[in-house]
DNA sequence: CGGGTCTTTGATTAGGTTCAATAAGAGTGG
DNA sequence: CCACTCTTATTGAACCTAATCAAAGACCCG
C-alpha cells in the first residue's frame, strides 16, 4: 500500500528539482560544476563574489547501488559532494564490526576524515544511484587561496560536520531507543524537506540493520520501535515506506508511554487515522 | 596512597616537560607564541618552511579551575589551543541535560564547532589551571592565505577532530560499558605518554559523573567498572589516582569474564600484585 | 518458483540504570 | 585544629530497557 518501494534506480524527483538538474549541466552525461554551483549545493551563501569566473570546473561521477566510492585505508586525495542519491559511510573496528557513521545525501560533503592521515578512515557505499562531485583536495586548497570565501566555506562545512557528529554523540549518550529512532525520522524529514521532497512521505533508503548500526541499536529494536510508533499513530510504516503523522510528537519524544496506556492510545490513533482517510474516499487501513 | 590527588594548582611536571616551558616564553606571565610553536603544540610537522618569521604572535590566556572559557550561544571569534592544563567541553540538550563531549588537554584545539554558525555550540570549562593560546579566527585565516602549510595544518587538525568524534560514535554505538571505560583509560594513558607524563600512573582530572557523561554511562557504572578492573588486577584505582597494570588487556577488552570466574582471577591478581610490590620493599597494599 | 535478504514479532536473558544508604574527602569558619 | 557541610565515590538491591535467540512472513531477483 501507498508507495511500494521502487528499487530506486532513479529516486523520485519532484517538480521543484528539475531546474536544479538543468543548472549548468546536462541530463545524464558526465558533467561539470563550477564554484557557484558547488556553494549552492553545500547550502552556503556565496557572498555574491567573483565566483562566477568559469575557469575552475569540478567533475561529476556516477555510482550505482552497492558500489564503493572509497575504502578504508585507501590513499586520500579527493573529497566528495553528493549531487544526488543516497550513501552510507561505514567504519570497521579492529574486529570486523561495521558501524554506520552517516547517510550522506544531496549537499553533504564526505571524505573529510582522510585529510589528516592522508588515508580514508571510513568507507563510503552508494545506497542508490548517485551523482557525486569530485573535489581533488590539492586543486581545492589551491583555489581556496585565491577565493577567500571558498576557504571559509570549507571551514564552515567541516565545522558543520563536527557539530553533527557532536549531536550524534550526544544522542547516543543520552537518549532512549525510542527517542533515537524518533529523531532519526525527524532529521530525515528535515533533509527531505530542504531537498524539495515531501517531508511527510518518503522511503527509507537503508535497511533496519543499517539504521540500527547508525543509532547504536539492534535491527530488532528499530523494527519494534517503528511498529510502536505506527501503533500509536505517530507514523505509518510499511516496510521501507514512512508517513509522518505527528512530527511534533516525534521531535519531543523522550520515552514512550508504558504499555498499559498504549492500548488506549492505539485505539484513539486508529480513530483519528480513520477520520483522516475515509473522507478522501481512500480504502486505506492503518495498523496491523 | 600513592599520589594523593593534589588539587592541581599545578599538575605534576616531569623533567621532560621543562624545556617546553622555556620555549619562547616566560615562566608565569602573559605570553605569546609564534607559528612554529603552535605547530609543535598541535603535533604537526612544520615542513621546515618560512614559518620562523616572527611577525605573527598569538597571545596566551590563563584560566583557573572551574572558569568558563566560552558558553553556548556566545558569539564565536576565536579558537583555542591548550598549552597546559585540562578542560572539558559540554553540550546541553533542549532540556538541560549536560553531555560531556571531550576533555581537551595539551595540544588539543577546541572552539571549532563555532565556525559554522558563528556561535559556539558547546561550552568549555577548565578542570585545572590552564594556559591557552588564543587563535582569533579572522587573523588566523588571513595568515593561512600566505602560509599554505598553516592552512593545511588547520584542515588536518579539524579532520583529526572529526575522526576522533567518529571513533567516539563507534564506541558508544558498539561497545559494552566495560570496554568503554577500558578504552577511556587507554586513551588517557596514551595522551599522558605523549605529553611526557607517566603513562602508567596518573590522576583523573574529572569526576565519575563527567566520565560517565562522556562515555554514555551513569557514574555508578563507571565506579563499579573501575572497581572491577581493580579487583582483577588490570589497574589500581584509589579515588582519582589510577595505576595501569595491564595495558594490553585494557586495549583488547570487550567484556569482563562472568562473575563465577572473577574470584579466581582476583586471587591471582592479588598474588601478582604482592609479588610486584614486596621486592621493592614498599608497604603498599592492593585491593580493598 | 525457489533462494536470499530484509522485516516483523515473540520469549527470554542480561547489562546497565535507578534508588538508596554509607563512606571518604575537600573546603570553611569558628 | 576540629566540627560541619558539600561534593564525590563506593556499594547494594530491585527494576527495566534493549540485546539475544528464534521463527515465520514479505519482498526481490534470477
Amino acid at each position: 500500500m501507498l508507495t511500494t518501494q521502487t528499487p530506486d534506480i532513479r529516486p523520485d524527483f519532484p517538480a521543484s528539482m528539475l531546474h536544479v538538474q538543468d543548472a549548468g549541466w546536462q541530463r545524464q552525461g558526465k558533467l561539470w560544476s563550477n564554484l557557484k554551483e558547488l556553494c549552492d549545493l553545500l547550502r552556503l551563501p556565496t557572498a555574491a563574489s567573483s565566483l562566477d569566473d568559469e575557469e575552475s570546473l569540478f567533475q561529476h561521477v556516477q555510482f550505482k547501488t552497492g558500489q564503493r566510492i572509497h575504502t578504508i585505508g585507501q590513499a586520500f586525495d579527493t573529497l566528495y559532494i553528493v549531487h544526488s542519491g543516497f550513501l552510507k559511510t561505514v567504519a570497521i573496528d579492529e574486529f570486523g564490526n561495521e558501524q554506520v557513521l552517516s547517510f550522506p545525501m544531496k549537499g553533504d560533503l564526505f571524505g573529510v576524515d582522510g585529510i589528516h592521515s592522508r588515508r580514508y578512515s571510513s568507507e563510503a557505499v552508494a545506497l542508490s544511484s548517485c551523482d557525486l562531485v569530485l573535489l581533488p583536495f590539492k586543486k581545492f586548497t589551491a583555489i581556496g587561496r585565491t577565493h577567500a570565501e571558498l576557504e571559509h566555506a570549507m571551514y564552515s562545512v567541516m565545522s558543520r560536520e563536527l557539530v553533527r557528529e557532536q549531536a550524534m554523540v550526544s544522542m547516543l549518550g543520552g537518549l532512549s531507543a525510542e527517542a533515537r529512532v524518533a529523531r532519526f525520522l525527524v532529521s530525515l524529514s528535515d533533509r527531505f524537506a530542504d531537498m524539495g521532497y515531501s517531508s511527510k512521505v518518503f522511503n527509507l533508503r537503508m535497511t533496519r540493520h543499517e539504521i540500527g548500526s547508525y543509532l547504536g541499536l539492534t535491527l530488532e529494536t528499530v523494527s519494534r520501535t517503528l511498529s510502536a510508533f505506527n501503533e500509536i499513530g505517530l507514523i505509518i510504516v510499511d516496510q521501507r515506506s514512512i508517513t509522518i503523522r505527528d512530527l511534533d510528537a516525534l521531535k519531543t519524544l523522550r520515552r514512550l508511554p508504558p504499555s498499559t496506556l498504549r492500548a488506549k492510545q492505539a485505539r484513539k490513533a486508529r480513530a483519528v487515522a480513520l477520520a483522516a482517510t475515509t473522507p478522501s474516499g481512500s480504502a486505506q487501513t492503518v495498523g496491523s
